[in-house]
RNA sequence: GGGCCGUUAGCUCAGCUGGUAGAGCAGCUGACUCUUAAUCAGCGGGCCGCAGGUUCGAUCCCUGCACGGCCCA
C-alpha cells in the first residue's frame, strides 16, 4: 500500500467536494456518440466560419490528459483511445455551479461532454463544453506530461500508467493485435480450421523445452503446461480435419531474455496432402501480405536494418551455411574430428564429448544465425535435432524441414511430419534414452500421440511461428517485454 | 549462473573532494475568460532501494541483499 501522499489526500478531498455539490465522482453508463478521432477526421478541416454557420454538436468521453486554467475559463486536452481533442470550459456558458465542479478537475479523470465545435484562435479544433459529466475521479497522478513514464521497471509493472502516458506503447499493441487478426483472417481464408488443444498436458511434448508441472487435485496427477501444441494438432490431422491452426500461448521453463518470455504466443498450423516446400511458399505470402495490411510496405526498418520482406526469401541449406559462412571444408559436415577441429578454429565452445551433430548444431548457432538478416529460409536439418520430422527420401541422415531466420533471429521452424508411427517410435525412444541420460530438454514418449499415427496421419507439412517475435520485427522492438502487455517479473516486495 | 550499469520528491533528473538534499513538471494558495510544455507571485512535499561496515559525520566510500536494464553462458 502507498503512503497516504499529499497529492493523493488532495484529490480524495475533491472527491468529498463533489459530492458536496452532488456529483457522483464514479459515474456510471455514458452514451458517447462521438469519438475524438473520428471528430478529427470529418471536422479537422473545416473552417472557424463554416463550424460557426452550421455548429456540429457532439458528445464523447475520454481522460483529461492536459489542463489549462484561467480562472474563468479553462483548457483541458480529452484523450480518447489514441486520439486527442481538445475541450474548453467557460464559466459563462456552464454557470457557477456546474464550473465548479469542474473546478476539482484533476489531470487522470475521466470525463464525458457534451457540446459544439468551434476553432481557436490559434485554429484548434475545440469542443466548446455545454454539459459535463464525471466519470471517474483518478486519485493518483499522471507521469510528468514533457518526459513521460521510462523507468523500465515501472513501465512493465505498471503497464496500465504506460499505455496511459505513452502512445507509441498504445499503438505497439494496436498493431500486434492486427497482427494476429491478420494472420487469423489469412488463414481463413485459406480454408484452415481453428481449434484449441490443451495448454495442460499429461505429456508435453512437440518441442525440446523445459516444461512448467503443476498438479491437479481432483485427479491426483501432475500436469504440464504445454511447449508446444504439436502433437494435438497432429492427432487432428488424424482425425479428419486436413487444415488445423492453433494461435495460443506456449510455456517454457527457461530463463528470460530480450527474445524470451517464459509463456509467448505461438502460431501452430498444419496442412494435410503438403511439404514443406509449400510451406515455405505460405509463409512468404503470408508475411508479405501481413506487412502490406499492417504497415502498408514489405520493406522494413528493424533495430536500424533494412529488411525486405518481399518474396522470394533466401534458401539455404543448413550445412551448406555452416561452411560457406565459415569457409570450411565440406569434411566438416561429415567428419566429427573434423567439425571438432573447426570449432576450435571457429571460437566456437563445445562438449568434447557431444557427437558431429551437436558440434554442427553449436558452429550454426554461433556463427551462422546472427548472419541471417534478410528473411532465410535454412533448410534439411539433421535427423537427430528433429525428432517429429519426416526423413528426406534423398538423405535418411536429414530431414524434411526449414526454420525461417528474419534479423538473426529464429522467427519460424516447419517442416514435413513424420507419419511412419514405426519411425516416430524409434525416434522416441532414442529421446527417452537421451532423457535418460539426463537431457531434460529431450521428448517424452508420448503413447497415445503413437496410437494416433498407427491410425494414419496422411502427409502433413506443419509450421510454427513465433508471434512475438514478428511483432518485435514489425514494431521494430528489441526486447520481448516491449511486445508483449504484462512480461513476466520477479514478483514485487508487498 | 557471471560481468557491467542503475535505484534520490508522484514523474523526469541534478547532487563536485564525505559535512544533515536541489531543479523542472505535477500539487497547493492567489491573479488571469482563446491556452496548447500557458504565464506571473507565493507555499508544501524526501526511509537518497534495504541491511551492515568504515568515519566525529555517509545520498556519496566498502560489503552483502533486493529489484530492474544490457551483455554473456
Amino acid at each position: 500500500m502507498d503512503d497516504l501522499n499529499d497529492q493523493r489526500q488532495q484529490r480524495i478531498k475533491k472527491l468529498d467536494l463533489l459530492r458536496d455539490l452532488q456529483v457522483q465522482p464514479y459515474g456510471t453508463r455514458f452514451e458517447a456518440t462521438d469519438r475524438a478521432g473520428q471528430l478529427n477526421r470529418l471536422h479537422g478541416n473545416k473552417s472557424k466560419d463554416e463550424l460557426e454557420r452550421e455548429p456540429i454538436r457532439c458528445r464523447l468521453a475520454g481522460r483529461i490528459v492536459a489542463l489549462r486554467r484561467f480562472g474563468k475559463a479553462a483548457f483541458a486536452v480529452l484523450q480518447d483511445g489514441a486520439d486527442r481533442l481538445q475541450v474548453y470550459l467557460k464559466k459563462d456558458r456552464l454557470g457557477d455551479r456546474s464550473y465548479g465542479v469542474c473546478e476539482q478537475l484533476d489531470l487522470g479523470d475521466w470525463i464525458g461532454v457534451s457540446g459544439h465545435l468551434f476553432r481557436t484562435k490559434t485554429n484548434e479544433l475545440t469542443v466548446e463544453i455545454v454539459e459535463l459529466t464525471f466519470l471517474s475521479k483518478a486519485l493518483r497522478p499522471l507521469p510528468e506530461k514533457w518526459h513521460g513514464l521510462t523507468d523500465v521497471e515501472t513501465r512493465y509493472r505498471q503497464r496500465y500508467v504506460d499505455l496511459i502516458a505513452n502512445p507509441s506503447v498504445h499503438e505497439i499493441f494496436v498493431t500486434r493485435s492486427r497482427i494476429i487478426a491478420g494472420i487469423r483472417s489469412f488463414l481463413i481464408e485459406k480454408g484452415f480450421l481453428e481449434v484449441e488443444t490443451p495448454m495442460m498436458q499429461p505429456i508435453p511434448g512437440g518441442a525440446t523445452a523445459r516444461p512448467f508441472v503443476t498438479h491437479h487435485n481432483a485427479l491426483g496427477t501432475d500436469l504440464y503446461l504445454r511447449v508446444a501444441p504439436e502433437l494435438y494438432l497432429k492427432r487432428l490431422i488424424v482425425g479428419g480435419f486436413p487444415r488445423v491452426f492453433e494461435i495460443n500461448r506456449n510455456f517454457r521453463n527457461e530463463g528470460i531474455s530480450t527474445i524470451h518470455n517464459p509463456e509467448f504466443t505461438m502460431l501452430e498450423f498444419y496442412v494435410a496432402y503438403a511439404d514443406y516446400n509449400d510451406l515455405i511458399a505460405l509463409t512468404e505470402e503470408l508475411f508479405s501480405r501481413l506487412a502490406q495490411e499492417v504497415l502498408g510496405k514489405t520493406t522494413i526498418e528493424y533495430q536500424g536494418k533494412q529488411i525486405n520482406l518481399a518474396s522470394p526469401w533466401r534458401r539455404w541449406s543448413y550445412r551448406q551455411a555452416i561452411l560457406e559462412v565459415n569457409k570450411l571444408d565440406a569434411s566438416v559436415v561429415q567428419d566429427r574430428t573434423a567439425a571438432l577441429e573447426a570449432a576450435k578454429k571457429l571460437g566456437v565452445e563445445v562438449d568434447p564429448k557431444d557427437g558431429l551433430v551437436l558440434i554442427l548444431n553449436e558452429i550454426f548457432q554461433e556463427t551462422v544465425e546472427s548472419n541471417l538478416i534478410q528473411p532465410t529460409f535454412i533448410t534439411d536439418y539433421p535427423i537427430e535435432i528433429s525428432p517429429l520430422a519426416r526423413r528426406k527420401d534423398a538423405d535418411p541422415s536429414l530431414t524434411d524441414r526449414f526454420e525461417l531466420y528474419i534479423a538473426g533471429r529464429e522467427i519460424a521452424n516447419a517442416f514435413s511430419e513424420l507419419n511412419d508411427p514405426l519411425d516416430q517410435r524409434r525416434r522416441f525412444e532414442t529421446q527417452a534414452a537421451q532423457r535418460e541420460a539426463g537431457d531434460e530438454e529431450a521428448h517424452y514418449l508420448d503413447e497415445d500421440f503413437l496410437r494416433a499415427l498407427e491410425h494414419g496421419m496422411p502427409p502433413t507439412a506443419g509450421e510454427g511461428i513465433g508471434i512475438d517475435r514478428v511483432v518485435m520485427l514489425f514494431t521494430d522492438q528489441a526486447s520481448i517485454r516491449d511486445v508483449i502487455l504484462f512480461p513476466q517479473l520477479r514478483p514485487e516486495k508487498s
